[in-house]
DNA sequence: AGATGTGAAAGTTTTCACAGCC
DNA sequence: GGCTGTGAAAACTTTCACATCT
């Protein structure tokens, strides 16, 4: 007979999470960061749902996922909450990133200071174009996709960031996926196939675009 | 004693179109232009939801949202399928898109050929730094915001791409609503209020990273 | 009184499974 | 035999409403 260990509640309850569950956690602690900027020591429920546009319910409920955090009749702790939310998505950890790709799209992801200020600073640039390859931005240099098997066995990139046109997507993908990578920001316009255990997440701007223009159709 | 028009009977099936539904819609409509490159004549459901990831019966069913476009034992004809949808997307219809907000996501974006590609090609760019107002990139010329709304004025912006500061978001975006703008795909990282019948998609990197870290700390 | 945490209810989306047409 | 279109079932997500704690 086996008394249930803490880690097997927690993954238990990790189970509970949906995908909308962890993008509105995000969502949460953008606000808390503001809030914990202001100098707030509390937020109940309510006022964290009416400025995340969400029910408080849902702000409960999502919570409720990992933990008891709050305190009845007070409300949540800002500064608490605000650390159980980033361990929570795994942010105290630093990922090793890299990008692959370096055409518009991945220039601008690049030099879009949001990835480095958010925790995720790319670490390295591959592309296979011999214009590119060699030159460098702020002083990384943009190395030959062949190298990212020699590059990552010294340390593999956890993330990696796909910004190649749809048609050698999947290549990539199985290389870096052969090389440790389990997480992947899909921006290329293709349908990945990855083992079990590798996270993709796509942001595909045409689809956007395209849902836009169904809503104005109407 | 009215009898049903028919466009009555299609809005009450549009209203059943998730958007999900409509996500999924487009990688359909992608697949559909590689098989008609490839002169395919016909696909069956099970073929389409294998090339993108669904079921069978999820790709039969969004489809029966918007009519009855198959033939039973044949399948679903290439050409016609991908006219119907882009039909139901309303990508027929030019988009006058106006991109606001010049900085390394704005110029990223703007150099980023998808989005005139895909049939959404960005008309007009506005920001208020003075360093770049004036400036021109292609040889369209960067116009301070404040002239939105006298060129809006002369042919609105349906839609418009925000790639702006948190902080100012919410300001821009009640001036190009105040000017007809419908649809507004979303860069910065703030909840926007819009009033109904304005259509807002959100694209946010740091949320996607998020998730993905959140995926790989299991 | 104020606000959380949570079962139960309601709503939504996906899958099943099969009648009906080719 | 093959494949669509679709009600019904299952799975999942959100909201309700209230017991419980401060």
């Amino acid at each position: 007979m086996k008394t249930p260990e803490p880690e097997e509640e927690r993954s238990l309850h990790m189970d509970r999470a949906s995908t909308s569950t962890v993008t509105r956690l995000s969502s949460y602690l953008r606000l808390l960061r503001e809030l914990e900027a202001e100098d707030l020591e509390t937020i109940s429920s309510k006022l964290l749902a009416e400025r995340t546009g969400v029910t408080s319910a849902q702000v409960r409920k999502d919570l409720s996922v990992f933990g008891n955090f709050g305190r009845r009749g007070l409300g949540y702790n800002v500064h608490r909450l605000r650390d159980e939310i980033r361990e929570i998505l795994g942010l105290h950890h630093t990922w090793r990133v890299g990008l692959v790709g370096a055409g518009n799209l991945g220039q601008a992801l690049y030099s879009y200071e949001g990835f480095g200020r958010q925790g995720f600073p790319i670490e390295a640039v591959f592309d296979t174009d011999p214009d590119k390859v060699g030159s460098s931005w702020n002083g990384l240099e943009i190395k030959h996709f062949e190298e990212f098997t020699r590059v990552a066995r010294r340390k593999p990139f956890e993330i990696v960031i796909l910004a190649v046109p749809g048609e050698v997507a999947q290549e990539v993908v199985d290389t870096v996926v052969a090389e440790g990578t389990r997480g992947i920001l899909n921006f290329a316009s293709a349908k990945l196939d990855v083992p079990p255990g590798v996270a993709v997440r796509e942001v595909d701007l045409s689809i956007a675009m395209e849902s836009l223009s169904f809503a104005l159709s109407r």
